[in-house]
DNA sequence: TAAATAATTAGCTTATTTGCTAAATTATAT
DNA sequence: ATATAATTTAGCAAATAAGCTAATTATTTA
């Protein structure tokens, strides 16, 4: 992954967890197991189920779900190692700052 | 820190971080020793300096910063700690997922 | 006090995001 | 073949975000 793509990922991760609803549709799916169907997201929660396929596009664009499909039913899954990409770029904070002035 | 304020946290302090020049803020403050003025930040950036100010009051009121004047000059410096903010919320992704179905 | 400097606020325009409903797509069941 | 179920795509309206210039506020210097 070259420094270019290192910024898009960062920016479509950072963008992606921006929004209330997509947090809480990657939490779902963790605590459900991991995995779960379009269908069972778009019920857990309050918006119409177009909505909810946005969102899941936006995760999936930014490489925090992918799915899978069996028969009529799509299943996302939670991309785990992807949340690093902001964990690492919150790292940079850990270590005390120098004076580059 | 009640629940609702939790939320509302990590709400400000994820969209905070959502937008490039935020980030790019946060991180040129840091590394120039944790402290810099308005101007001096604004002048690093392609933005107008109107721009500017408003990304640095979207990052104060998400707490990530603060600033304290001395004479005409505002000197932001980044509250590291408020980052933690966003940590907690990976941390929900450390451990296995449970099926909770 | 007048001029200059540092920074913000006001107000406007454009772009992006979010939410909706209706229509289309794909797969299964009858 | 037809109907039903699971889901997405299209397309629109409303809200939010981001950028700009011009005007304002506060502070220092001449």
């Amino acid at each position: 992954m070259d420094a270019n793509q290192r910024l898009e990922a960062l920016e479509a991760v950072f963008s992606a967890l921006a929004h209330r609803a997509r947090r809480h549709i990657l939490l779902a799916i963790w605590f459900r197991g991991g995995e779960m169907s379009a269908g069972d997201i778009a019920r857990r929660f309050q918006c119409a189920w177009p909505t909810t396929t946005r969102h899941l596009r936006v995760l999936e664009k930014a490489g925090l779900l992918s799915h899978e499909k069996r028969g009529r039913t799509r299943f996302y899954r939670v991309n785990r190692e992807r949340l690093d990409v902001a964990r690492e770029w919150l790292r940079w904070f850990e270590s005390d700052p120098q004076d580059g002035s």
